[in-house]
DNA sequence: CAAGATTACTTGGACTTCCTACTATTTGCC
DNA sequence: GGCAAATAGTAGGAAGTCCAAGTAATCTTG
């Protein structure tokens, strides 16, 4: 049964009628996770034909975009942000459905890669056309709403360090 | 290590250069799902100290508004949007640390309702300063940042179903 | 060049969430 | 009244995430 009423709003109002505080930004983080909720819902749903979930999805997309189809799982987890035992996970679950195999560093023998087949570039590209059909889980946000967000959340993620605050726009990529 | 660029604009690169289609909403998309992150890690550090985490926080903070300070399960789990199972574990653990006492409804006996103790409104109360004091984790973002986003997700929030399109601010919570 | 620190990954366990299925109770309708 | 359908909550199980600890390899430094 659905609510008739905006839950979140309904909680500014009491916030603010107990003299929590910060009843705007309490809102603004509310919102922020029940719209995580939302679109891994929605992701997941359209994945789910191609037998991958979101983190699965990302892990393969990041190997696509190497030029070698191959990174070492700790430089997924840094640019994934996710813990290292998480990663181990996901490949794990990859690499039983064939998409990736792991296969050792050629120098470092501490490393290990994932290395994509060719099934894994394959269900990335058609699971990545299925998430585009979508509009990524945004529907209802217009194409302005969606950059405002983005660009609203870039101070956010600075300042919780996930990368330096270089001269707006010009941080360059690994080379 | 943390990274020297920003990994979800590197995607974005990327999306772009491989033609995979909607690459300003995938960053936004990506973009939430790790503001999300953010934002529990550091309202989790917290709560810590209070022994909560934010999805029970969050049970306490509704009880705590509610008129007698107790409230049907299942309506818990309406106003937070989670599943019934999530709702029985969350006050499960409540229950454990006598924040809250489940107590039988008084005409229907299907229905049990979670009941908040003493100790339980002072932890919610406590918990609440200690969220506003860290801004619930939007550190980084200004007030602006923080209402445009939080206005953005109203339109995805509606388009999925969690409240009907009544007129814009007109819309009434539960009288 | 050897001991200690660091780095890379995995294992085991705790926790949260959801799904499916189940019991108990209430409601709706012939 | 009485039986089917809907509603409320819980149990069991799968999946994902993280933390703590452990193994193996490499780097650092005196």
């Amino acid at each position: 049964m659905p609510l008739s009423f905006d839950p979140i709003a309904e909680a500014r109002r009491n916030w603010e009628a107990h003299g929590w505080g910060a009843a705007d930004r309490m809102s603004a983080a509310t919102s922020i996770t029940r719209a995580h909720q939302i679109l891994l819902q929605r992701i997941d749903a359209a994945l789910e034909p191609h037998g991958l979930v979101f983190s699965r999805f990302e892990a393969l997309a990041l190997l696509a975009f190497s030029r070698t189809g191959s990174l070492p799982l700790g430089k997924i987890g840094d640019r994934l942000q996710v813990h290292p035992t998480s990663v181990t996970n996901t490949i794990d679950r990859l690499e039983a459905d064939d998409l990736v195999v792991r296969v050792p560093h050629p120098t470092d023998r501490r490393t290990t890669l994932a290395q994509l087949t060719a099934a894994g570039l394959a269900a990335a590209a058609a699971a990545a056309a299925s998430l585009a059909d979508i509009g990524y889980g945004l529907d209802g946000m217009s194409d302005l709403e969606a950059s405002r967000t983005d660009t609203a959340l870039v101070a956010l993620r600075q300042a919780a360090g996930d990368f330096p605050a270089g001269p707006a726009g010009r941080t360059t990529g690994p080379h």
